[in-house]
DNA sequence: GATGAATGAGACTTCATTCAT
DNA sequence: GATGAATGAAGTCTCATTCAT
């Protein structure tokens, strides 16, 4: 509500930016560490964010944004086939170059509010895409909308399996999805 | 190469047994804790398998090596397409029934000779059921011979993260693994 | 000694107020806790109150004072040793339902002149009705003044030690206090 | 059951001893303390005693097995009155010469089974003897079996609130005792 | 004066591994 | 070979107090 002093803002960007940089390289996210690295007192870091998830879904929330961003552009194409494929391929390319966002997608609850709230969004997203699809007869009528999530978790995750190296990631993962969406389509 | 002691051969028993409990709880491996229910001490366990990994990968040996004789089978079936994806059903269903598989197939480095020699094995078997059912004309030709873990990974873990209880894995498991299919299909 | 200023008082009144509840409660006094539950910063608590003893003995303060009243009635009462005898009554039924009274009571050292002052009259009246009691040969020769409060902190620790609620403390307090009482008689 | 191996128990000893010389001097017990001070790892003294707790029954153990002896004495005393009141005395002096016995006396929930026993016994004991001298009529009927502790830990309180030093307890803590008998007696 | 963010020492606890018995 | 006690680094988290705003 009432927005944070100058520089309790500063503290704040500075934990969240080392954990952003943690999370990218794939180091496990432990307060401690996240306060040493910011060069702040270990209670302050827990002052702003009291668990691991907490900062670990601060740090998803604007890449979960930008999805949901996305997601109500894919509302208002008019190719109901072209949206839902789009929707699940941004999904997947986001999990794989953000571990932040697989372990949060992955995750059945959430800590913030604001992150139940995206999740909400995109899961309400995925289903109105696929309810169209279903309806032009473009999916196969037996994918539930819970099975979205999943699936696309799963995608990454062959992905994280398959590649040695991040910078590969990117055109497996795009391989890994058109199959999968071979798979889809009726 | 030396047999066993006898009673050697008795604690890793024990340790193995036990072990392969605890996986099954789902209870991540310790070693201290599999030498406390197994009634030995930690250094016999350490004796045996100085890693937690050697366990695990013990631990799902026997698993690997039905699977391996499944796909023996599965490479006398004529018909190409059957036996591709049999085999594959089958790798999703131990993953998804059998935590130390789902870890055992998802890591790059082993441990134990004997785990590399049946990952090769089963590796091989895709391999040729994989080629058999692209000259045949049954799978795209774009599938590469290094996606059929991942991807066997993904769906195992896409199930992993859709269902609430272990019992429910096993329905979701196959409907995964028929979209899969119908996506790897020409 | 210059009276404070109405909002400082306001603030003063407020911190008193929740740090009343809290020692009802059982909570133990923290400053921190205190100025949320105040809806102040812990600044402006720890300006009014520097240390935990402080604003305990603040809590105190009111009690201590009716208690010196009730001193002072039994000062004008003829009979001495239903004097000496209602005021120790008093005194530990206090103790027994105040836990800020029962750790002022027992701690040797103030940080408060006030509670000095108070705990000084308390003694003073409590010396005068054991002199007048003994005189009167309602009292054993050999209680010294110096046990008095002793005596009443160990009769209200007894009370704590056996009752399980805090809503049976008051007929147990009575019943060690008159057997203290009976002990006391000459 | 198993007697520990003799390392084991010469750390055991270790533990036990920093901890009653802890205990002696008034400083509340710390596991990492003790362990530093015994020249130890915190792991070892965890071994041990699990808890902070059990490692102060530990140390009051002897104590209350020595009261326990006493006790046993007191039971074969013909005189009713002097068994009863020579045990009460015995109570209360060792509280007051041992913190630790003092802690555990006042606790309702022990952590390991000895010391419920002992406190059970010593409960009997106490029981038996406040029978007879009811029966001899040496005591008011209306002090109850579950009074003995309360007012017991009552007085050692008294005792502690009243002494500046250790060295002056016993005799403060025999004449509140012998207070407190005079009260209760017929 | 009031605020409350920041601090960081310090308490607690776990667990993988070693090594004396 | 077997045992299991010992280790102690490393992680978690709390809270009394200070001080910049």
């Amino acid at each position: 509500m009432t927005p944070l002093r100058k520089d309790a803002a500063r503290n704040w960007d500075r934990i969240v930016t080392v954990a952003r940089e943690l999370v990218d390289e794939g180091t496990p996210l432990q307060l401690n560490d996240v306060a040493r690295r910011a060069g702040l007192g270990v209670g302050t870091v827990y002052r702003h964010f009291p668990t691991t998830e907490a900062l670990l879904e601060t740090v998803a929330t604007p890449c979960l944004e930008a999805l949901a961003d996305h997601g109500d552009q894919a509302l208002k194409d008019d190719d109901a086939w072209r949206a839902f494929s789009s929707f699940l391929t941004r999904l997947v390319e986001a999990q794989v170059s953000d571990p932040s966002l697989a372990k949060v997608s992955a995750t059945a609850e959430d800590v913030l509010p604001r992150t139940t709230e995206l999740k909400q969004q995109l899961m309400a997203t995925g289903t109105e895409l696929l309810t169209r699809a279903r309806t032009a007869g473009a999916v196969r009528p037996d994918l539930a909308d819970g099975d979205l999530i999943p699936l696309m978790c799963g995608v990454a995750y062959a992905t994280y399996v398959h590649s040695d190296s991040p910078a590969d990631r990117l055109p497996t993962a795009r391989r890994y999805v058109d199959t999968l969406l071979r798979g889809l389509s009726a």
